[in-house]
RNA sequence: GGGCGGUUAGCUCAGCUGGUUUAGAGCACCUGCCUUACAAGCAGGGGGUCAUAAGUUCGAAUCUUAUACCGCCCA
């Protein structure tokens, strides 16, 4: 290790070479070991079309933090990889293409249609993938899955006739959420609301046979053309004499009926409510109760049909403003307010969704979401942070609706039904029929639709292991451990999992879940394409390294809270990471051979070798702490913390001295030998937060027959090197360095001056600090530590008290009197602030008597200990009067 | 309208079971240092009525209730 050693890190030349060699030696694969237990994380599989987002970044380096850590700790790991087909985006993505050829999926067909598809897929499907890998992703890529690969196609088949045929399928003409412009229907999830500007149209509609009118108030005047009633409340007294009348729908000229029905809002509008069946939700209701006719008005592109008569072909849009002009024409336009409302969207392509009638296929949710609801409420399934989201869990899955799966789109898992083309016969089944059991004819056609593509991602936990095949996989590895997730799919995704599981498998899919916070920019917005508030995490890899990213996010993440994130930040990653590098580059300056057997030189360490240990051992014990209760942030903090302030601002700089003055050999080796094992253990403990670094350092102190920190056992908890005693001498002498380091900047003293110091204490103290005189020469520039004696002038001193310890440096050392008396008031205020505030809880009776004895015992010490202080402190100051 | 979360340093946030914290961290700021691992660094420093009000308690940033503001989800 004699080579030069840059003096800053320089990730580039690191990272692709050790995930290339990673994936040479299989370290990410997982054999089955039944001797062992396994430890799985099936991925959230991101869609196909996607690129690396910032979320998937922090999303992925959470995953993977737990991965690296089991697979340290013996387990046989298993991440496994995937994408989803995204019927929805990948459709549209290929037809943009195909337009921008000239043509479209109808010229093509479906089959060529779909053989583009899966070329596109060839081709750029991979993208994500190849990001996920330079993040460091140690996920088996051998066991890669595809929602649309065969075997995951067969458990989609076999789940929706194991459904269908529990009478859990059905299909129905109900209303659903419809997107024009990806003409396909969404299920309810799949639908955004967004708070809109809009209006509130009072129109007024005739009483036939009278002079008299009723005025309804709507935010869609144009679906009045497919009213078939008006209603009002059977309470509501001002329109009693309504009921049972005949209204003529203006512009149509439609005679329709007036209604009671409770379902209607007396407070709302006017009171009065038109009644469009086929275009509203709770119409749809309303009609069903009172028998009305449902008339869809509206075309799949969102222009309206004949049944619009005079405004047939144009856009809803248009028909909206056409329908509004010529009420106002007839006068029937009575009011135009301002109003606020409410109103889907498509999740996907943001296109305003229309409630639709149609004949759609449906999954009865809420047996499913009773068993689910109840696997996280006994515990069996623990979500992490529990309080903040079982609520939010519990409220959707007691309330559940039945789930629209079929999609009019081309890309996805054509539904498994056939109709006999000569009876119509419907017939579920695993591949097309012979022949129709009730006509015999051998002509069938297969439904047109697809399922939703969540219809696949629910079963990803096991369908990915091989089910409906019992293989050994799925034996092995189901249930999995972890679901880390960001907490905006738990309906979409997450529940619905666990309901799969329980249906199918009779077992959840996960243990713990553990909910992601969402990565927002620097003032807390949401990151967007439309904002242009993105930061990419492939261009901060390339700027900052993947250690450099997946440090930052973790730093900044706390258990499940949002991250505000701004591009400066990951210096903060790129620094440690320089850090980490020069505390190697400082131990390699002085090791020929690394020697990590540190317990033979047991008998020669120091004081602070022992602290150093006993600290380590706490790092060891607070990372394998949090990680068990999911508290990923402040894993990282700990041994963040115990590298950067104790290890290197303490412990390096302390042995120093036995490397550069000492004489001695054998003092020499311990402290290079104490220090490299440290340091390879700090790489083990900090491996599954930032992987390439920790190998590039680790595989410089590594023994000969070991491999790589991947698969290095994990640092083991020994609390026979805890040594409290230690750790509360080297503390002493830390607070005595830092107050006279606090004396010396205060008042100016040039850094190259050494000064004497005096001491005043206990004898243990004393001998304390002449046994570690040269930490206080190194570390506090001391030139000579002395006892004060009878001719010592204490008003001519500096002083500091730590610990019932006085520390004098005489002024002749120093420059500025009056500045040592304002630092000495400053000092005393402090401890007179505290000393008060200690005084008025031991002065009150009830705290004496009712307080815990251990507890008062601990506030009578701690006086004990700032009057002691106090006392010097206030002599000192005294002097200067 | 219903539910959930947040409000702590200039900024972004920790603070878990009420007393072991004299309310911390990172960034920013000020002072001094290119000290032979690291200026992407070192040493030191300033900065807080813990949103407001009431309550519980010997004791509240922490528990309860109300209010205000911000954010998210659902209808």
């Amino acid at each position: 290790m004699q080579h030069e050693i840059a003096k800053h890190y320089d990730p580039k030349k690191v990272e692709d070479k050790w995930y290339e060699n990673w994936i040479k030696n299989k370290f990410f694969h997982a054999e089955i070991n039944t001797e062992k237990e396994p430890y799985v994380i099936v991925i959230p599989p991101p869609n196909v079309t996607a690129i690396l987002h910032m979320g998937h970044a922090f999303n992925n380096t959470l995953q993977d933090i737990f991965i690296r850590y089991k697979r340290k700790k013996g387990f046989v790991t298993l991440w496994l990889p995937g994408t989803d087909h995204a019927g929805i985006a990948t459709q549209n993505v290929v037809e943009k293409k195909l337009a921008k050829e000239g043509t479209s999926r109808h010229e093509l067909g479906r089959e060529a249609f779909i053989q583009r598809v899966w070329q596109w897929r060839e081709k750029y499907g991979s993208t994500i993938i190849h990001q996920l890998k330079k993040l460091g992703s140690s996920c088996d890529w051998q066991r890669e899955r595809f929602t649309m690969d065969d075997g995951l196609s067969n458990a989609v088949k076999e789940v929706f006739i194991r459904l269908y045929e529990k009478g859990l399928i059905y299909k129905g003409k109900y209303i659903i959420n419809w997107c024009p412009r990806c003409s396909t229907a969404l299920s309810d999830e799949e639908v955004e609301h967004q708070e809109t500007r809009g209006h509130l149209w009072h129109i007024a509609y005739p009483v036939k046979g009278e002079d008299h009118r009723v005025v309804v108030a709507t935010t869609r005047p144009e679906t009045m053309l497919g009213d078939t009633a008006v209603a009002v409340h059977p309470d509501d007294e001002r329109y009693r004499d309504l009921l049972g009348k005949t209204l003529i729908l203006p512009l149509l000229n439609r005679e329709i009926p007036v209604i009671a029905d409770e379902y209607v809002d007396m407070e709302f509008g006017t009171g009065c409510v038109k009644v469009t069946p086929a275009h509203d939700p709770n119409d749809f209701e309303m009609g069903l109760r009172h028998n009305l006719q449902q008339i869809n008005i509206i075309n799949t592109d969102g222009s309206l049909n004949e049944n619009a008569g005079p405004y047939k072909n144009l856009d809803r849009f248009d028909a909206r403003n056409r329908v509004v002009q010529d009420l106002k024409k007839e006068k029937l336009l009575l009011d135009t307010k301002h109003h606020h409302h409410n109103v889907g969207h498509c999740h996907r392509c943001d296109t305003m969704v229309e409630p639709y009638l149609s004949e759609q296929w449906f999954v009865k949710v809420q047996p499913l979401a009773d068993k689910a609801l109840q696997a996280v409420q006994d515990g069996r399934i623990k979500l992490h942070p529990h309080d903040r989201w079982f609520k939010t869990y519990k409220n959707w899955m007691e309330n559940t609706r039945d789930w629209c799966i079929s999609r009019q789109l081309w890309w996805g898992h054509r539904i498994p039904v056939y109709y006999c083309q000569a009876c119509g016969e419907m017939i579920v089944d695993r591949n097309e029929p012979e022949k129709c059991p009730k006509c015999n004819s051998i002509k069938f056609k297969q439904e047109e639709d697809v399922l939703d593509t969540w219809f696949s991602s629910w079963l990803w936990p096991f369908s990915t292991l091989g089910w409906p095949e019992e293989t050994e996989d799925l034996k092995y590895f189901y249930p999995t451990d972890l679901l880390v997730t960001a907490p905006d799919i738990i309906f979409f995704w997450v529940a619905r999992m666990i309901m799969a599981g329980l249906e199918f498998m009779d077992d959840i899919p996960f243990d713990d879940v553990l909910f992601n916070g969402v990565v927002r920019d620097a003032h807390g917005r949401k990151m967007s394409k439309s904002l242009g508030n993105g930061i990419d995490p492939v261009e901060m890899i390339d700027q900052f390294s993947a250690d450099a990213v997946r440090f930052t996010l973790v730093m900044l993440s706390s258990e499940g809270q949002d991250i505000n994130l701004a591009e400066k930040h990951f210096e903060m990653g790129r620094n440690f990471s320089n850090k980490i590098w020069n505390a190697f580059r400082f131990l390699s300056m002085h090791i020929e051979k690394p020697d990590t057997e540190f317990q033979k030189y047991q008998q020669y360490f120091t004081l602070e070798d022992r602290w150093i240990l006993s600290r380590f051992q706490k790092a060891v014990q607070g990372v394998d702490t949090n990680l068990r209760n999911f508290r990923v942030n402040d894993a990282l903090t700990t041994v963040y913390h115990f590298f950067w302030h104790d290890y290197c601002d303490w412990y390096l700089e302390m042995i120093k001295h036995r490397l550069y003055d000492g004489e001695e050999k054998r003092a020499k080796k311990t402290a290079l030998s104490v220090a490299s094992h440290i340091m390879k253990g700090t790489m083990e403990l900090m491996h599954p937060f930032i992987p390439f670094i920790t190998e590039e350092i680790w595989q410089n102190l590594k023994d000969t027959h070991e491999k790589s920190v991947v698969i290095s056992e994990w640092p083991r908890s020994d609390i026979s090197w805890l040594n409290e005693e230690a750790e509360g001498k080297i503390a002493l002498l830390q607070e005595a360095i830092s107050g006279i380091r606090n004396v010396r900047a205060e008042m100016n003293v040039p850094p190259a001056k050494k000064a004497h110091l005096f001491v005043n204490g206990p004898d243990e103290a004393r001998n304390l600090f002449n046994a570690h005189a040269h930490h206080f020469q190194s570390l506090a520039k001391i030139q000579s530590i002395d006892v004060i004696d009878h001719s010592f002038d204490k008003s001519d001193a500096a002083t500091v008290v730590v610990k019932n310890v006085e520390l004098f440096l005489p002024m002749s050392d120093l420059i500025d009197k009056q500045k040592e008396k304002e630092r000495l008031q400053k000092e005393l205020n402090r401890l007179q602030s505290l000393e008060s505030s200690i005084l008025k809880k031991l002065n009150n009776e009830n705290f004496r008597n009712r307080a815990p004895q251990p507890v008062v015992q601990k506030e009578q010490d701690k006086l004990q200990n700032i009057q002691d202080n106090l006392k010097k402190v206030r002599e000192n100051y005294e002097k200067f009067n």
